[in-house]
DNA sequence: TGGTTTATATAGCCTTGGCTATATATTCGG
DNA sequence: CCGAATATATAGCCAAGGCTATATAAACCA
């Protein structure tokens, strides 16, 4: 029986802020000597106390530890889905960049499209922005 | 000042579910006499309960109109809708399928990216697309 | 036509991910 | 080293979008 495409979106958005955040902190940690909450809250553009919550969810998950007024680190599993989500985002600008769409707007676009792309359309991507170096 | 990108996705999502129901709609309509709540049911996976009241939202915002215990049917406003995220749908099937993806999995990954291209990009896919035919 | 099956509505619950207001802890400058 | 400024935590609210269980209406058919 075939996949239903809607379930498939929806199951995508499930992980959808978790691969936000550890993609974030990931980025941020090359830059910062310590990430702290601040820090998302400017790149995320919301409320303190929403990124406060949710990075309590990613401890529970298993993705973040905090340790409290502190620093936020990664764990394994967090910088493991960190490097892997990262790597979809640079891949997805390419290749919007690729045919033609302007490098700032290849980025806002990027960071929704990275959500929804599979395995096999990664591939296929990887493979198109390659052939054209 | 830059837009931010998750602010960006942030807002695509707002909209999602009332894009991917209009299309439903719309793209059922076709080939049935009347759209039933029980044909979008199976068409989305989801809980009957879960369509009667997402239903309500749509009708809330303008978009449908609800028949009780009969046909669903599209405002002005929710055709128009349905025809713009049908033609993008369409587009970015198509754009998949130019760089390798199968249509398959084409399918299921255009059903999440379709909320998340902007106007310009959705323009640079149609040149690539019509540029290879 | 009445009884059964099927479809829809309604009630009520849950999690996520937003928000504001405010308390408290940390940090920084004089 | 203390007070002010800043950062974080906590409380409490909200809407969206899921769910199950059950009531009720509509459709079908013997
Ligand atoms: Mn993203
Ligand atoms: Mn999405
Ligand atoms: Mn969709
Ligand atoms: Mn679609």
């Amino acid at each position: 029986m075939r996949e239903n495409p809607y379930a498939r979106t929806r199951e995508d958005h499930r992980s959808e802020v978790a691969e936000d955040y550890v993609e974030l902190i990931y980025r941020l940690g090359r830059d910062r000597a310590e990430v702290r909450t601040a820090d998302l809250v400017e790149a995320l553009g919301v409320a303190q106390p929403t990124v406060t919550k949710t990075l309590e969810r990613l401890q529970r998950d298993g993705l973040v530890n905090v340790h409290p007024r502190r620093r936020i680190e990664l764990t394994a599993a967090g910088a493991s889905l960190a490097s892997d989500i990262s790597e979809r985002h640079v891949l997805i600008v390419k290749f919007l960049q690729a045919v033609g769409v302007p490098k700032e707007v290849a980025e806002l676009d990027a960071e929704g499209i990275e959500h929804h792309v599979s395995e096999t359309t990664q591939r296929a991507i990887a493979r198109f922005v390659r052939g054209r170096q």
